[in-house]
DNA sequence: ATTTGTCGGTTCGATTTTCGAACCCACTCA
DNA sequence: TGAGTGGGTTCGAAAATCGAACCGACAAAT
């Protein structure tokens, strides 16, 4: 980040791939369910208790990573109709923004690095 | 993220570095003030304009980040008083996140690319 | 000299989001 | 048969975010 950039103040608030990355991913729990999925967890009650959404927020959260494209339902039961959540494309795509936050977590807690999804 | 890891069902969300960044910086707005910081703006004003936060979540935002030792205040006017914002080492290191966020976001708008900051 | 505007907040009620408890139904298992 | 599981849904409570208004210390305009 040496590189410096003007300030740009149109009177609206800025136009940015980054801004729109995070219309799609930075709602509250979004990136720990794409965590989990590439973690190879990918039904509901497990991605539930791995990362510790609430069950109707995450139902929420399923359904919008679905709708942009992120992620996908496989039917593994029909009766009852059960799914489970595999990454797309486009979903894993995303690794280098987890590995990224993986890497800076692990240098602000100083812990135990856990295995995580390889970039 | 080919490598395949075991589902870990804990009965307990997972404790991960992702999660501890996410605490961090995972609060709406705070990555967009980051970006800002990255790109050379560092005042309340500009910051507020170039990311649509609302001037009291700024505010908390700003506060969480320098307790947090991403950002620090710098004085640049005494009477009345008034400070910029910048990143500090630890922010800096942020900038992988951003990066990928941005690359990531390019892929889904398929937009123009904005210049961002270097990693 | 006075008035208006700017800045970086703070206050506060309204709105939205998230949360936790309870409920639902179709199964499976003891 | 009754208890348990899974993947939700419903709903009121709690928390977070929002937008409007206010504040005081200046600076700029008149």
């Amino acid at each position: 980040m040496s590189q410096k950039i003007e300030s740009t103040n149109l009177g609206a608030p800025r136009v940015c791939p980054i801004a729109d990355a995070l219309d799609v991913v930075g709602e509250r729990w979004s990136l720990l369910v794409l965590r989990e999925l590439g973690f190879g967890v990918h039904r509901f009650k497990d991605i539930q208790i791995n990362t510790g959404a609430p069950r109707e927020t995450l139902a929420l959260r399923l359904r919008k990573l679905e709708e942009c494209g992120v992620i996908e339902r496989r039917r593994y039961h029909d009766h009852p109709p059960r799914d489970e959540y595999v990454l797309t494309a486009r979903g894993r795509e995303l690794g280098p923004v987890l590995t990224a936050l993986r890497e800076w977590g692990e240098r602000i807690s100083g812990g135990a690095a856990e295995r995580g999804p390889a970039a």
